[in-house]
DNA sequence: GGAGAGTTCTTCGAATTTCAAGGATCTCCG
DNA sequence: CGGAGATCCTTGAAATTCGAAGAACTCTCC
């Protein structure tokens, strides 16, 4: 990446960037620790697990990695431990046999039932406590702008 | 973690919170890549290495690891690999000699001068300009207030 | 029908993070 | 003083993640 000048960012700007850091890495730490700590799940675990609950007919590795910005090779990781945990099947799709596609389980739509009221008290511990409504908005604004940025070229 | 009874997201929390989490994982994987590559820093490489610049006199292991919400041995080792890079060094404390703090290097920082450009690039890309300014007062207000909470009890 | 290019997933080694245990030091109080 | 308990950092082993390379497959075009 080339810079030719750079554009520093001026002290709004620095404030909204810096608290937004500082407090997501926590932020993320501090959900992905109690979803640990009480169900053996990662915060990505638990973001896949929804999915596939909300998809009966399964996804795709792919799809998966594109949807929480990973690597490949990491949700296949994740995926395995989660099929010999019994929570997840696998199967290569008949049309094109490069394709694999996770399903949950009856075992995994019990663990995620299991998870939601625990992350959900989280995210309101560690977030939605703290946030006040009139932001709720903005926030969802902000960053359903930047989630599409993301997916673009 | 004891629930007795759960109070779920409504639509209003659940856009918000949807969106932030996503993005928010897609945003700190792209931040971390883009220094990876130019620099070979990690995101929190780059903010330690800012917070030793900030400081001269050092900041002890505990302090960072607080600071960034990590377990204290993630910092032991990050510090280690900068201490053989020559970006820090590291000293125990006279007075409490449990205490070690690490310094930055002269090396440390240009390397630090070095990454501003490169991040603030990513930071704009990524981030920023998809971000209206009316927005960032909000976002500065929400997330110092969760950071403050972060940081009590 | 088959060569070549592109896609999708897995595998592997290296780097990183987690977790539990341990060593050194300090503080406090009898 | 002297020892119990707390604090701070490091270490080692296991789990996880990264990134590159490879295997299996599909698609396109001749």
């Amino acid at each position: 990446m080339v810079i030719d000048d750079v554009r520093w960012l001026d002290e709004q700007e620095m404030a909204a960037w810096h608290s937004f850091v500082v407090s997501g890495m926590h932020l993320f730490a501090a959900l992905d620790r109690d979803l640990r700590d009480s169900l053996d799940l990662t915060l990505l675990d638990h973001g896949i697990l929804l999915m596939l609950c909300n998809t009966p007919e399964g996804l795709t590795m792919g799809h998966l990695a594109q949807q929480f910005g990973t690597e490949a090779s990491v949700i296949t990781y994740r995926i395995q431990r989660m099929e010999s945990r019994g929570l997840a099947v696998r199967h290569r799709n008949r049309r094109d046999r490069r394709l694999v596609a996770a399903t949950i389980t009856p075992a995994g739509e019990s663990m995620c039932n299991a998870a939601g009221p625990v992350h959900v008290a989280s995210v309101r511990r560690h977030f939605m406590d703290h946030v006040p409504r009139s932001a709720l908005p903005v926030i969802a604004k902000v960053f359903s702008g930047i989630y599409t940025a993301q997916n673009e070229t």
